[in-house]
DNA sequence: CAAAATTAAATTGCACACAATCTAATAGCG
DNA sequence: CGCTATTAGATTGTGTGCAATTTAATTTTG
């Protein structure tokens, strides 16, 4: 390929990976809007969910390791749910530079009000279970390669 | 699969394009920084390498239809880089809502400049080329029918 | 032709991402 | 023990994305 080919638009992957995110982010608003919910804030709800019921935490750091967020990101996002009595924000007794968050009985609630939305989406994208866990992979491996370069 | 399991997180197609468009903009951003441009920015300026030598002219409108942006993202975006002399905004005489957005020799020159940036980026992917192509044409069917729903 | 509808940009406001810095707390080490 | 280094969050500032509104220009239509 030229060099000239190489600078077209058409040509980048990070540019069908940027609009796919962006379009994702379109289809997904409208749903999660009837729940009060930002995209990056239904992604923190679904670790809570996964790892919480009311009575587990998990702290601002491991929250930020599993979605690759920093503080930056997670402070002010952490308190727009917490006013929203989604969750709590209590700093650690033990270790008082850590904050744990933990489900209000409300946030717990509104995992049932989420049920639908994996397979609604799912039919969005219009593939088969099959091309769904084949494309999975693939981004799961160039994952893992640009994570370690 | 049950919905307790498609909550999760490790199970979101949406979270993989999500975490991969991030971990793209990191590895962009240090090489981009050396030509003064943020992602966003460089997108602009393909398009604009692409479609333009120093004497046409794109509208940003059109702009905005190829990169699926609208004003209130590209407005402020192309103000920075006039503000850095690598493009001209100057109002249609003929249609007067349009606003025309040139290059300026400088920006025509940073060109040059960004020849290497897609081989070194393809190399951070590990992919093989017909990997590569592979991909982009899952996420472009991917896109096709997420744009017509 | 004049009023209404449409269009193109710009502006405003909100919510991310993230770099950089700051603060407070803890860990490590001589 | 006390000093230094490290760590966890919060804060600040910049740059997107995008909905909603505004402004000005153009097109459509009665």
């Amino acid at each position: 390929m030229s060099n000239n080919e190489n600078l077209k638009l058409e040509n980048q992957l990070c540019f069908r990976l940027y609009s796919l995110t962006k379009l994702m982010n379109r289809h997904y608003s409208p749903v999660l809007q009837k729940l009060g919910l930002t995209y990056s804030q239904y992604l923190v709800m679904l670790v809570l969910w996964e790892n919480n019921n009311t009575t587990a935490a998990i702290s601002v750091k491991q929250l930020g390791e599993k979605l690759d967020l920093d503080s930056g990101t997670l402070s002010p996002l952490l308190k727009r749910l917490e006013k929203q009595a989604l969750l709590s924000r209590i700093r650690n007794s033990v270790d008082e530079r850590s904050v744990e968050i933990k489900l209000t009985d409300s946030g717990c609630q509104l995992k049932a009000h989420a049920q639908d939305i994996p397979t609604h989406m799912f039919s969005v994208t219009g593939m088969s279970l099959d091309e769904l866990q084949a494309i999975n992979g693939q981004l799961d491996s160039l994952l893992t390669t640009m994570n370690t370069k």
